[in-house]
RNA sequence: GGAUCCUUAGCUUAGUUGGUAGAGCAUCUGACUCUUAAUCAGAGGGUCGUCGGUUCGAAUCCGACAGGAUCCA
């Protein structure tokens, strides 16, 4: 008996297959369609049972996944697993088979197995050396379990046993995983935890979630390669998305004041500790206030979801203690590169040709600079605009160093195509990111919204792409025409929820706080 | 895309100038009606990632491929 070709089944997997035979001729069926009512889970009855309140435990329904037995002959210890944790489960031969006939005991309860999923009901009590248990006084197999899983095991100097440590089994058999890991399920529920801790943050000042296409005729709002695909019905190319950032616009131009969307985006780019082709970000527009505001917001944010999550907003991350209480350092990009310039330069790491503040620089300086110092080959350097140069030197030189909140401002307006010009300082944008731990976490601007400036920016890109730069963005008239019936003022933001989930989760790779990472099919 | 490393039983792994694989947990058989890594006595399980080469002989050396990890681009 096999479940697919080519496929040899272990001695563990012939095992559980003939003890699933012995259970179905014994009459009992081992996928039974019956609702089992639950009336209890374990986590509640091991936190909340004293002996005082044994009347109220009484009549106990639990089901779960069995992950440790421990048989003593005609009484059986079974540790099973439902979502709340674990329960330990008493089961006394002459309790279930009350008749004499002991086909149960010999038909089922011998033929139960690591893995497989049971429905009890009984009384909870406390043993002998202590613990809170529940007697069974009847049995029930909900699920036989055919492939054996590594539970781990522990010992009382803390040893463990059969701890699956190969990335590849975690990341491909997620369910498995989830199953004998606790570690790996409690990064999902504080992923959980933190969307909703967004959603009802932005729900509760007035903010509109909204659902936009993912499957776009333009790939607009960011810098990136498309996956792209075939639309029969329209006869036409489309995209996957690549942000939705167009979209909300659109619907600022439309007269919703606060919008926000969970977005899955789709950038066909590599994928290494920090990226998944396919990621999450948040993104939310409010019309008639600035960036200003909107970092005022977010430090609100970030402060009260740390608070929320950890019960203090100064938690420890790789070993050092950082401080998430707003407000955050504001540092504007220029004064961050030109600090670690002379920083650089004093410290004998640059020739002092370096020392004049970047702003300064022409093309061919920044390209110097890209090439002898930070060793990026020519041919790349010559794909990428004044605004990509900056940012790169930013990325090499001064990223890493904002490890407590960070917002770096005031970007040059060639690397931010969709922002608005700053008031007040010249060739620079109303936008900033937030860095935490070395790492961006989100993106905002004062959006763009005199169509005659984006109609040239998207003009500026386009000679990017035409001297190489694959990730340049895409014209979207359509988007242009929105802008001309008129957007208002608007703030606008993106937060990097896979980052998010990381940093305060404490995960090194993306892959970490993904359900279900892409790998290579087997 | 480049460099380095990894792939041995269900899981974790040992395997020393190349001499047809050893362990712990899990599994199976037997004993045990309050155990907790239960214990005790026995047993089975591996085409050593795949394909090819060198050799009398390959888990081990060489090559290609596949998958994964880390670093770089």
């Amino acid at each position: 008996m096999r479940l697919s070709d080519g496929e040899r089944l272990s001695d563990q997997e012939e095992v559980r297959r003939n003890k699933l035979t012995q259970i179905i001729s014994c009459g009992y069926n081992p996928y039974p369609a019956d609702e089992f009512l639950v009336t209890h889970f374990s986590h509640d009855i091991t936190t909340t049972y004293s002996d005082a309140i044994q009347e109220q435990y009484k009549n106990v329904h639990v089901a779960g996944r069995i992950m440790s037995i421990n048989d003593r002959g005609k009484v059986v210890f079974l540790k099973i697993q439902d979502s709340k944790g674990l329960l330990q489960l008493y089961v006394r031969r002459d309790d279930l088979c009350k008749d004499g006939d002991t086909k149960l005991w010999s038909g089922l309860v011998q033929n139960l197995d690591l893995g497989d999923i049971i429905g009890v009901k009984g009384f909870v009590f406390i043993t002998k050396t202590g613990e809170i248990s529940l007697h069974v006084e009847s049995l029930q197999l909900l699920t036989k379990s055919l492939k054996p899983l590594p539970v781990v095991k522990r010992d009382a100097e803390g040893h463990v046993f059969d701890e699956v440590t190969n990335p590849e089994f975690k990341y491909r058999q997620r369910y498995a995983d989830l199953v004998i890991n606790p570690d790996s399920r409690n990064v999902f529920i504080l992923r959980t935890r933190i969307i909703q801790f967004i959603r009802d943050f932005l729900n509760q000042r007035g903010a509109l979630e909204v659902e936009t296409p993912v499957l776009q005729s333009i790939p607009g709002g960011a810098n990136a390669r498309p996956f792209v695909t075939d639309y029969n019905a329209l006869n036409t190319k489309f995209y996957l998305r690549i942000a939705n950032e167009l979209y909300l616009k659109r619907l600022i131009v439309g007269g919703f004041d606060w919008v926000y969307e969970f977005s899955r985006n789709f950038r066909n780019e590599g994928m290494d500790k920090t990226h998944n082709p396919e990621f999450t970000i948040l993104e939310s527009y409010t019309a008639y206030k600035d960036y200003y505001w909107m970092m005022n917001l977010i430090e609100q944010l970030i402060e009260q979801l740390v608070l929320t999550l950890h019960g203090k907003t100064d938690i420890e991350l790789q070993g050092r203690v950082v401080s998430f209480k707003a407000p955050f350092k504001r540092v504007a990009i220029l004064d961050a590169i030109n600090k670690a310039l002379l920083t650089g330069i004093q410290g004998g790491k640059f020739s002092a040709d370096f020392s004049e503040p970047i702003e300064l620089w022409d093309n061919s300086k920044l390209a110097l600079f890209c090439t002898t110092v930070l060793h990026i080959a020519p041919v790349k350097i010559n794909t990428l605009g004044r605004g990509k140069l900056i940012d790169t030197i930013f990325g090499e030189l001064c990223e890493a160093d904002f490890v407590t909140p960070t917002f770096i401002i005031d970007h040059p307006v060639d690397m931010s195509p969709l922002a608005k010009k700053h008031r007040l300082k010249k060739d620079l944008v109303e936008r900033f990111e937030l860095y935490v731990n070395g790492k961006e976490l989100a993106n905002a601007y004062s959006e763009l919204n005199d169509p005659i400036d984006q109609y040239k920016r998207f003009g500026e890109q386009l000679q990017l792409s035409a001297k190489g730069d694959d990730e340049a963005m895409y014209l979207d008239s359509d988007f242009l025409r929105a802008l001309e019936y008129g957007m208002p003022p608007t703030a606008g933001v993106g937060i990097g929820i896979d980052r998010l989930c990381m940093l305060l989760s404490n995960q090194a790779s993306i892959k970490d706080v993904l359900l279900f990472p892409h790998l290579k099919p087997e």
